[in-house]
Order: C-alpha cells, then sequence, then structure tokens
DNA sequence: GTGCACTATGACAACGTTGTCTCCCCCCGG
DNA sequence: CCGGGGGGAGACAACGTTGTCATAGTGCAC
C-alpha cells in the first residue's frame, strides 16, 4: 500500500480512502492511485483490515463427515448458498467420523476467527466448545445434537420416518423386516433404530435383535448381513438401509438374486428410481437442512440472542416399487 | 492476549512464548500462564499472527463449478486430503460455470492471502490472474486449461477417451452413432466432440452433425433431443453421453423405453454398475485428478519455479453392458 | 571479587490496514 | 480585508501478534 502511496504521490491514508470508496478524495487524485494500483497489482490485504476494524472475517465454518459424500456435499452446497447471500466464505472440513479431528477443525476454525461454525458432529464430547461459543462464536449442530451441550440444532425426524417405513413394509405384508444401520454411536443410526423398534411394536411386530445388525457400513460386511438375514426358514421378507451408504451397498449385495426382498432406505439417493426395482426410500430435504442452519447461524452472527434453538425437518416416504414388493 | 499475560502476571511476549512452545520460559510461569488461558478461554488470533510473521495463511482456495456435484465433491475430498497433509484448509466456493463469479472469487480468495488456488475454471478470459500469479499466489488449474494464460495444467484425456467410446460401439456393430454433449463453451465438452468425430473417422464413420448435441444439459433438453435422435428411419442405434450429466438425464430419457440403444458415457458415476443393463463408461480417475493438482500446487507454494507443466491423466473404458448392445 | 556464559523475562517495533484528529487551502459572505 | 466553513489530505495510533534486542539475575571459573 506503502508503495502505492509513493507511485501515486499520496498518503497511504488516501489510498485507503480510495480503495475503500470514500467520498473525501479529489476524482484526479482518486484516478493518480487506481492507476498506481493498477500498476502494482496492489490488492488489499483483508486480514489486516479484519485485524485493525475489529470486524467480522467473512468466513464461516462447516464441519462434515466427509466432504466426498454426495449427501454433505449437497450440504454444502446449500450452505454456500446462503453464505453467498450474507456474503461470506465458507471454511470446509471433513471430520472423518473423529471425534480429535473434528475438535481440531473447529479449534483451528476459531484461531481463524470465523464468524461461526456448523458443524455435523462426530462425537458425543463438546465440551470444549463452550469458552469458543461464551467468546461469541456462534455454533450450530447439523444432523445430530451436540453432545454434553445446550446449543442449536437442526435434525430431520429420523424416529418418524423409520416408524413410517416400517408402516409401509407393514402394509404390504412384511411381518419379518430386517434393520441394518450404521454404527450405533451415530445419533441418527441409534435414532433411526429407535424408530425401528417402534415401528414393529406399532404394527405388532415383535422386535427381533437378531434381524437387526449395526455397523460402519462397508460392502463386505453389508454382503455377509444381507446374505445371513436373507436365507434360511426364518429369512427376513424385507429390509430397511439405515442411510444412504447402507442402501447402495445392499442394492449391490442383491445385485444378482433372484428373489429380492422389498427394500426401503432412509436418505434419498440419485438414480434411486431409476434401479429396477425402483428404490423406496424415506426422503428428507437436504438442501432444507443446510439452509435452515446456514440461516439460524447468520441470526446469532448478526446478534440474535435468543434461547438454543431445536428444529426438526420433516421427511416423507417415496414410494417407488422396492417396498411394495409382496413377502 | 494482555488480559492473560496480567492474569498471569507476566507480560504479552512470555504468553506468546508460551502458546509458541518456546524453550526459554521457566516451567513455573509457562503453568501460571497456561492457567490463566484456560481460564479465560483464550486462542491466539491466527490473522493477527500471519500478518506479522509474514508467513502463509495456511489456506489454500477451490473453485469448481457447484461444490455439491459429486464429480466435484470427490475432487475436493482429494484436495483437502492433500491440504490436510501440508497441514493447509481449503476455502470453497461453486463458480456456477459463471466467469465473472469465479472471478470474484478468485480475487476474494487472493485478498485473503490464501497460499494457492486450484480452479476448474468457467470462462475463458484469465488474463485477470496475471497480476495475482505474479504477485506470488500459485494457480493450478484442474479440468481445463487457462483461457489465455500460460499456467499449471491438469487435465484428463478428453479426446482419447471419446475415440475410445466411438471406437468400442464401432466394434459392437454400430454405424450411426449420436452424441449429447454439454455447451461447447467447456472445454471439457468440446474436446470430447473432437474426439467424437476423431473417433468417427478412425472407424470410417461418416460424421453426422444431425446426430449431435451440444448444450447445457436439462432434463426436458436431453429427452427431447433423445426423442428426436432415437426415432425415425436414420434414428441413432447409440448414444455416447459427453458428461455424467448428460448420462443421468439420458438413463431417465430411456428409463421407459422399449428398445434402448447402446450407450456409453463419459465420467463415471455411482451406481452405474446396478442399472439395467449396467452403463458402460469412459472412467477416469477424480481423486487422482486433486491429487495432482494438489501436489502440484504445494509443490509451488514450496517454491518450485519450473516451467508450467501439463499435466494428462489417462482415463480407461470400462465396459459394463450398456455399450455392448447390438444395434 | 570480577568477568563471563546462560537463563528468564520484558520493552519496543513492525506486519498492513483504518479510525481519529489535525492541518491547509480556497471560496464566500460580511 | 477578514473570518468562517468545507473539502481534501496527511500524521499518528491501534488492531493482536511475534522478532529483535536489552536487561536482570544466577552460577561458575579464574
Amino acid at each position: 500500500m506503502s508503495d502505492v502511496a509513493r507511485l501515486a504521490g499520496v498518503s497511504i491514508k488516501t489510498v485507503s480512502r480510495v480503495v475503500n470508496d470514500e467520498p473525501a478524495v479529489h476524482p484526479d487524485t482518486a484516478e493518480r492511485v487506481m492507476a498506481a494500483i493498477e500498476q502494482l497489482g496492489f490488492r488489499r490485504n483483508l486480514g489486516a483490515r479484519n485485524l485493525r476494524r475489529g470486524s467480522t472475517t467473512g468466513t464461516i465454518g462447516l464441519i462434515v463427515e466427509d466432504v466426498g459424500n454426495p449427501f454433505y456435499s449437497e450440504l454444502n452446497r446449500a450452505v454456500e448458498r446462503i453464505a453467498t447471500s450474507f456474503g461470506r466464505q465458507v471454511l470446509t472440513g471433513s471430520s472423518e467420523e473423529n471425534s480429535d479431528r473434528e475438535r481440531e477443525l473447529v479449534l483451528e476454525f476459531c484461531a481463524r476467527r470465523v464468524d461461526g461454525i456448523l458443524v455435523v458432529p462426530a462425537g458425543l464430547q463438546h465440551g470444549y466448545l463452550v469458552p469458543e461459543m461464551r467468546a461469541g462464536t456462534p455454533v450450530v449442530f447439523i444432523d445430530r445434537p451436540a453432545g454434553d451441550i445446550v446449543a442449536d440444532t437442526v435434525l430431520v425426524d429420523n424416529l418418524g420416518g423409520t416408524i413410517e417405513a416400517v408402516t409401509h413394509l407393514a402394509k404390504h405384508g412384511h411381518r419379518r423386516i430386517a434393520f441394518l444401520g450404521d454404527s450405533p454411536d451415530i445419533f441418527t443410526a441409534a435414532e433411526r433404530l429407535r424408530g425401528f423398534r417402534e415401528g414393529c411394536v406399532r404394527n405388532g411386530i415383535s422386535y427381533d435383535e437378531s434381524l437387526v445388525s449395526m455397523r460402519t457400513p462397508t460392502q463386505e460386511y453389508i454382503g455377509d448381513a444381507v446374505k445371513r438375514l436373507m436365507h434360511g426358514p426364518d429369512a427376513a421378507t424385507a429390509v430397511i438401509a439405515g442411510n444412504n451408504r447402507v442402501a447402495v451397498h445392499v442394492l449391490r449385495a442383491l445385485a444378482h438374486a433372484e428373489q429380492r426382498p422389498a427394500m426401503v432406505g432412509f436418505d434419498d439417493f440419485e438414480l434411486a428410481d431409476l434401479l429396477d426395482p425402483p428404490v423406496t426410500v424415506v426422503a428428507h430435504d437436504v438442501s432444507a437442512l443446510g439452509h435452515a442452519a446456514a440461516e439460524l447461524l447468520f441470526a446469532r452472527v448478526q446478534g440474535d440472542q435468543s434461547p438454543p434453538r431445536k428444529v426438526v425437518l420433516p421427511v416423507h416416504l417415496v414410494a417407488r416399487g422396492s417396498g411394495e414388493v409382496a413377502p
């Protein structure tokens, strides 16, 4: 900046005035300064600016399990859209479902003085956030609640959705329904399992633990589980996939099966409608999830001090065929 | 920091020493400082630190068309992985295929003093980058080259891949092949079209412009194109989809067709193997693309001054069934 | 006892900006 | 001719850190 000032024959303050469009600058001077800026390729340092002004940095942090997962990337996109509309930029990070990594990312973002943080939490301990939140960094939890603190949270109706899935299958005559979920340490997985039990109860189906399997989904593990649950005299006639990745693994495991069991997935996914049969899913609006969370965050950024809110977004069952197969 | 210093009864310099793990601090003093830091919830301001040290900011910028598109989110993930291994964080932005937006994002990132920029360019004019690059911000172009400047670039073999696709279909007896691509303003789309023509030539197929359609893919437009090209006496017997989105639209348009033409897609996509018939694609390793670009960027960040490089990654045809259908 | 090396700490400036205050000059009214 | 007002510009401090240098105290060898 001082280089620009020297070249234009003015003080650095005047350069500052020009780059900030302040009024009290003579047009001729402004033009000289602009020319110097152009010539030197000067670009003002936003870090220094934010430091001096004590203003916000114009960034927010988003932490998800994996930015490469289509579910989270759709979330990312929705968040980015809102952030852009508020003139903010987004720092992203993948926690890899690892709470230490999550913590690291959050604290790093705080050190960068992001204006707020959106997080799909990996762990159950969020005490480390208390000082940061007290220091004025708003945090909104997405898709899963905070472990041990009270904070803004946006969730989907995992319980209701899974109950609906069970009811749908029961309506089509199924009494032996398998449930394949992600690790029960994950809130959504546990909640959907709870919905599964509740759905069984409501539909007069006796809950059979041997038809349930909860683990981090890999193709191998899901393949084994499908083989085990879908065969034998007591085989399940239908399966509920606890999330999009489980669903894909189940579909792949069943790709060459002669008799495909009925199936309902939780989470919609691209091409579900083009498979044979098309996959019935409990769908929810991932964009709406990101929207709601980002809107809530920016309300906080702009000073909303009301008590922490908990938003639960609705889900709806999309019947496409795979869930309407008879036992 | 001065609050911490006051509480611990030391100077701020000593606090600085403690937070930086500098050796010459008495353990007792360090402990007092740590306690004060804990008590006050102090976290050092990375912005100020970077300003003072004149060091890098520890961030890189990534600009893609749409972070929500699975293709780009996989890229994002690969980039993040490398960035993390270099201790950097990633600022992301979606250009929405709009060159003004791209420019805005790039300049904003530069103002934030990112250590480097990875960009899937939207436009063809990148002169605006020259001053930034001269000022020391390395830029690597991904998936498409820069319009009018020389810069590091990582591409995939669009030309070869499309030639391979045509040859594959020709081998299976097809002589009338349709090509549906994205807008020809996009480098990859134009390049693949070029590959299509070249493929026709090499296989002794007369290139028929009426079988080609290049436009931003929407379900409606692709549906119309499919209807037009696949019917009538001179109908195409096979179709090449120019990218993953075109492929999905084509599949949807053909979902209820009685006679499905042969099809090959450019870009692999999830579940392609589970459709009926499974979709033959020209696949390339998106992670490798991100990896290569990020590695190249960090080499520049660390001072590599060698002439701009152009890396072209190989593609390979994955025959799954849809491309092996007879005419 | 003096000099020296070493440890632990602090004072101060500087990074690149911008807010505040001050100054100068010119124009206009009386 | 003088005083006041306003437009245009600069000097200086400050934002939160850290690098450099200085200082005070301690222990040890001569």
